[in-house]
Formats: structure tokens, sequence, C-alpha cells
DNA sequence: GTAATCTCTCTAGCGGCTAGAGGTTCAAGG
DNA sequence: CCTTGAACCTCTAGCCGCTAGAGAGATTAC
């Protein structure tokens, strides 16, 4: 099997600038290339992007993955390592979720708060944003 | 009252690259100078501050509130574009929460089903990051 | 053989800051 | 009044994870 960067971009669903960002990166090993000096990537190369494509949808970042090759390449070991960067990145999205849900709170008390028509000096949007008075909680993120 | 550009950032919480970050993008207006050509703001600015501060705690996008700014500073049309504004930011934060919703699910689900402790060869982890087969359904964003 | 489509490398840009270099000004203490 | 040390100035570059574009060369289908 003998793919051209564009091959491997269609089957992985991987832009091919993005591709080569990755090979930049140290993610994806540089592959052979052709006689006229384009990459050819073989069914290693189509499952190792898969498996970046899969943790990237996943939210992982680039360095985590590059953590989860590196242990993929040492099979023997415990995967205690694995788990942790899994539940590492279970906690990040967590506490995003946690944010974003009081941001959507706020965000709710603020905008029917206003009915939307008046004049803007009475806007409740804009007083909202303007004073914590009107906010109460302390919504800084964590 | 006049204040150098550190008291700002104490007062405000905001930090002085980003003071003066914010008044390249035109979010703050160019304060006046003193004889040594160092910012001195009013209270004017200090409550723009506290504007800018408060909505970028609530996630809006500096082009938003550039544009929430440009409303406050025209307070006789009705109040309709700055709530079209909010609700905006309300979707754009519940789009995220569900996006992260669904990840963590997916994660939950992957953590789970690995014991932890036997070799990485056979880590669930591992082995579902690598193949779809296991995932099942599709976690594109959106 | 030629045209259309890839592919190559390189640089620059997005948002929203943050960090650092190298130099000037200010405010407080002696 | 003078010195110190903190704060300030401008400018450039870097962070993440791409994305876009220029300008040139390779490949493929007909």
């Amino acid at each position: 099997m003998s793919l051209s960067i564009g091959d491997l971009a269609r089957r992985t669903g991987v832009k091919v600038p993005t591709i080569r960002y990755y090979e930049a990166r140290g993610l994806l090993d540089a592959p052979q290339r052709s006689a006229g000096n384009q990459r050819r990537y073989d069914g290693g190369a189509l499952e190792r992007l898969g498996f970046i494509r899969h943790a990237r949808d996943l939210g992982f970042s680039l360095d985590a993955i590059a953590q989860l090759i590196e242990l993929q390449d040492h099979p023997d070991q415990s995967c205690e390592a694995a788990t942790r960067i899994a539940s590492g990145q279970l906690d990040t999205i967590r506490r995003k979720i946690r944010r974003l849900r009081a941001l959507e709170a706020e965000l709710v008390r603020i905008t029917d708060g206003c009915n939307g028509d008046g004049p803007l000096r009475d806007c409740y949007v804009l007083a909202s944003l303007a004073g914590h008075d009107l906010c109460g909680h302390d919504h800084a993120g964590t």
C-alpha cells in the first residue's frame, strides 16, 4: 500500500497541511518519498493518523497525544500512565463544563432580564456587564 | 483621579500588557500621557475596563465586546442589538457544553473500561483511541 | 503531449494574550 | 537634591493548533 498525502487525508479526514504539521511536530514519522520528493505513506501511517485524529476529537492536546504514542511504542509497561493521561483529560473537560455552565446561567439571567425593545441606555444586558453589582456571584475561571 | 497603568491593573484584575493590548485593539481609548510619556487613566477608563473584563469572563470575544462598546456609545437606539449579541454568546456556550458532554461520556467509557494495571498492549484506553470500532458513535465536532 | 490536479516548501496569520529585551520615568527615602 | 528601585515605555517573538496562500515542481488521465 502506498498512499499520497491527499489519499491519507481523504481516508482519515485530516487535512493535508495538518498532516504535514503533525510530521513537523514529531507526531508522525517522516514517510518515504517518491522519486519526485512526494510523501508516500503505508498502512502504519494510516493507523497512527487515525489514532491521532480520534484523540484530537476527544480533545487531547498534541503533547498528550505524543505521550500516548510514546507509550504505544513500549507495550510492555503497565498501562497506568495511559489511564492517568486519559483521566487527566477527563478532569480538564469536566472543569470546562463546570465553568461553561456557570457562564450559561449568568447569561440566561442577563438576557432574560432584558425585554429587548427599550432604549440602550436602560438595557439590562449592558448594565449587567458594566457593574458587578447586578451580577452577584463571582464567575472567575478556575 | 489619575491612575497609572499599574493602578488600573490592580483595580480591575487585568494585567498590564493586556491593557496595552486592548488599547492597540481599539477597545480602550488611548489615555492621556504624563510628561514622561506614561499612561494616565481616569474613572471612565476604569469603568470601561471593568466592562471589558466582565464580558471576557463571560466568554465574549473581543470583537463582540467591541460591538457592545460601540452600542454603549449610542444609547438612543433600541437594545435589540445588544440582546442579540448576548444570546448569540449563549448559543455558542451551549454548543460548547453539548460537545464537551459528549466527550466526557466517551472518556468515561474509555477510562472505565480499563482496569489500569494490565500491560499496555492490552490497554483499553489505547485500543479505544486506535480503533473507531471500539468507540461506536461519531463524536465529530459541530 | 498536454492539461488538470496534486504536491512541494516557505511564510504569515488567526485569537488573546504572555514573555522578554533594552531603555526611560517616577516616587519615596536619605 | 540625589539616589535607588520599582514601574513604565516600545518593540519583537512566542504560545496552541492549525489555516491560507504564493510560487514552483510532480503526477496522472486522456
